[in-house]
DNA sequence: GGTAAACTTTCCTGTCGGGGGAAGGTAAAG
DNA sequence: CTTTACCTTCCCCCGACAGGAAAGTTTACC
């Protein structure tokens, strides 16, 4: 299969699938005399596999964690749960720090008239020298 | 003021500060024998007022305008107010996906007994063909 | 005044995960 | 046989800097 349809069936980009042959990640045969790739089924799911794993925040190195664990059939389920958990954490702490920062950044916008004055709360919250505002 | 002095003043690191001048967002006084930079304390609020901005997720860009409006006297607040509101509303897509994302990993991980029989139903919903998985 | 340490400068490379596009070879359809 | 649609490698680009080399400058100490 060409890589065009193999990027179509995995959901992913061209690019990205010769981005991933390129890193080692996911290396399908490739033909001597042309030099085209030729994805095989097995290559498919992999591919798969990786995009499933990216949208869910893991970096392209835990991909490529995960992809070993995943092919190894004598793997145990501790390893691949215990980087999931690893994940759930470092998402939560995204979370916070997002919360936070939307909370402060609402409390800016609603003191602020927000119409043709030229005094600005957000403004001033931002140029304070000691912490980002008094008031939060 | 020497630009290690400024950088702590301003809460950044030296290449940051550097950064800053390269991409004309703070540029300081430069003396044409040495080359030293020599920062002011109005350049000094300047870098003070990105580095609050970029903790709130401003781009380096977004910062550019604000600046720009910092330092007009005559500006109205309500670019500011439209450049937070759209600020807080791309904060909320990423903390509504971020969730979604912690929900369904913590799903997998529940439902993954993390031992070391070889079956691990992490893996298998990163694998599975037609979406995440069947149950989520 | 000399010298060594502690600054400073510019310039180049690397990060992460690819995107965009050029130049040139190949495959499939008519 | 030709056109078109694909494929290949190669290199530069993004954001927002960090790391480090080589070379010039300032500061501190004796």
């Amino acid at each position: 299969m060409n890589i065009s349809t193999a990027a179509a069936k995995a959901g992913l980009t061209v690019k990205t699938v010769r981005y991933y042959d390129s890193i080692g990640l996911v290396s399908p045969y490739q033909n001597p005399q042309t030099g085209y790739r030729d994805y095989a089924e097995a290559d498919i799911a992999k591919l798969q596999f990786v995009g499933t794993a990216r949208r869910f925040n893991f970096s392209v190195e835990e991909c490529r964690e995960l992809l070993s664990l995943y092919e190894d059939k004598n793997r145990s389920s501790e390893t691949v749960k215990a980087l999931t958990v690893q994940k759930i954490a470092e998402i939560e702490d995204r979370l916070a720090e997002l919360t936070a920062l939307r909370d402060q950044l609402s409390h800016l916008a609603k003191s602020c008239h927000g119409d043709h004055r030229p005094d600005c709360p957000i403004l001033d919250a931002f140029s304070a020298k000691d912490g980002v505002s008094p008031s939060l």
